[in-house]
DNA sequence: AATTTATATCGTAATATTGCAATATTATAA
DNA sequence: TTATAATATTGCAATATTACGATATAAATT
């Protein structure tokens, strides 16, 4: 044991699972924040950013760009690096759906009382 | 090595990657699934529903109770469970703040062409 | 009181992640 | 063509995560 059961649950799950385990780190949302601030930048510049070596940053880049958060363009002999918005939607609009279903049942309970009552 | 140096990071990029992280598992992602659809229920329930071991679910469970993004009362001998709005909230406009951003930048680049033409 | 039901905790094996020194790779500059 | 600069890869030690059997706990039922 000790590896997770991917195949037991959907594709859904499992692609959410995925990006959320990218941003599991908080030098991959600094490094995300960082890109957000300067729009684009190349892996030096985040290495002077943060506190990790440069073979550090370097792997985390990569499991951002694996799971297509950012992606990378060669630059001559550096790589720029941005922000992908298309896999950031999918997120946002996650989250999003699903605080609009609590709100919403929220407001529902305000009538019925059917819902959240009996715990929690 | 092999510990995360969360004292390097600011404590909104450490939450932030706590709450992602604890979504980081397709497990944790079906939790939540199954709690927005049901509303409420027991940690049976999801046992029933998940293919892992009760153990299993009920690390799991403490986890996402851990991170905040459920919570659980007593309920005779069983503990309910639902999700907590409040915590979800915080991810919800993390990603929407930075979809934002980025749909901005884009309709921005039309006109002044000069963010993310030199590379990405 | 003994049994059942529901959940948590402990212990542990298998695996994954984190971090970095050393080194490789690739493009530019001298 | 030898530096130099920018990244990536390799190898490895330290640590964390995942999964579950065995067991503990605590309330309900008989």
């Amino acid at each position: 044991m000790g590896a997770t059961k991917t195949e037991h649950f959907t594709d859904k799950q499992n692609e959410l699972a995925t990006l959320a385990k990218a941003l599991g780190h908080p030098a991959r949302v600094a490094i995300l924040d960082y890109l957000l601030k300067v729009d684009t930048c190349i892996c030096g510049d985040i290495v002077n950013e943060l506190p990790l070596a440069q073979p550090t940053i370097s792997q985390h880049l990569k499991e951002l760009k694996n799971v297509g958060l950012i992606k990378g363009s060669v630059e001559g002999n550096a790589i720029c690096y941005c922000i992908d918005e298309k896999v950031l939607e999918i997120l946002q609009k996650y989250f999003t759906t699903i605080s609009t279903k609590m709100q919403a049942r929220k407001i529902n309970g305000q009538y019925s009382a059917q819902l959240n009552t009996d715990c929690c």
